[in-house]
DNA sequence: CGACACATGTAACACGTTACATGATTTG
DNA sequence: CAAATCATGTAACGTGTTACATGTGTCG
């Protein structure tokens, strides 16, 4: 829903035409999340026979402007006034990866993490290369490429704790072989 | 993809019934994302589709087994030899909404982060919760809470981070008023 | 003129998700 | 026996995504 949502709250400003959108949406993800214009153009249709947007005739240049419809407004400031519920999201495809990896047998888990740190590691790099390329200061894009250091960070803390985790346990269990010999 | 490779990984210890795939998956991931049974079938059906498992006969109880084909075998070694990759993630809902909050006119962003922390925050208490009510200890039951709350925690520290970068903004609107007064 | 970018769409598909229909089996 | 649970499936829908078709304008 976040596409959705992100077309319609940038109509909040006044009619829009399908590729400015598009341009607008990608100034604030962009270099992350590219939008494909297509895309724009199939949401805004879905948001049209839903009744949150309608057509605005065009900009004098042949612009096909959409704007917010009563219903539109209505849907947008529901969602400035609900939070993001953390069990709403869309499955961690990490989190899962390694939790069915350490179940099943003959994964080498121990590699896993270490590729999975080093990639998003490279990830992390990348993030402060861009910031640091950052043509002109912009607010919006700057939070949004500190979300993804912030998480990345978060990643990369989860996986050590992982591995010290399973370090531990194949200690304790070689502990326990060793008791037995 | 996560839900196709799930299943995948589940039939490497061997062949697996529709119901049994369900319980085995969601009990590694339960309570944060339940995981509804048809789904299963639907996705067995895909993955037959493109022939990366089949049907195995029944366990003698009539239960319809499913197993892994090679192709299914190369494609999952392939999973667990790749990383995830930060890049190819689904679009966070929350960092565009944020984003997009503090470039919209007549949001209160403010506003919105208090209670987008608070919830976060309810959903981390819930998490601890869930964590002391385990009935039994299942490492990948615990690394996928972990993981849950080292988000949470990030989560948490970049709202902190978006208001005093807002406060620290609005600070100097103020100052650049007071000097022109 | 030819290449390129801008602009507007549409068609097709993938995955995830829910609701529903149907049996079989167990259990109070 | 009735109710609940297990089990297998299907139909329908929603969003996200890509590829393609097409037209217009601009610039070297």
């Amino acid at each position: 829903m976040s596409i959705r949502h992100g077309l319609l709250a940038l109509l909040t400003d006044g009619p829009r035409y399908g590729n400015q959108l598009r341009s607008e949406f990608e100034h604030r993800t962009a270099a992350t999340w590219p939008l494909n214009v297509g895309q724009v153009y199939t949401t805004m249709s879905r948001l049209e026979r839903d009744g949150l947007v309608e057509p605005a005739g065009d900009d004098g240049e042949g612009h096909a402007l959409y704007q917010l419809t009563e219903a539109g407004r209505a849907d947008l400031d529901a969602w400035w006034r609900t939070p993001v519920r953390r069990e709403g999201r869309p499955r961690d495809e990490l989190a899962i990866k390694l939790a069915l990896a350490v179940t099943v047998p003959g994964v080498d888990v121990r590699a896993l993490v270490q590729l999975q740190r080093s990639d998003t590691t490279r990830s992390l790099q990348e993030y402060t290369r861009l910031k640091a390329n950052q043509p002109e200061p912009d607010l919006a894009w700057q939070l949004v490429l500190d979300a993804l250091v912030f998480q990345g960070e978060a990643e990369i803390r989860w996986l050590d704790h992982c591995e010290a985790r399973l370090t531990r346990d194949a200690g304790l269990a070689r502990e326990q072989l060793g008791r037995r010999d």
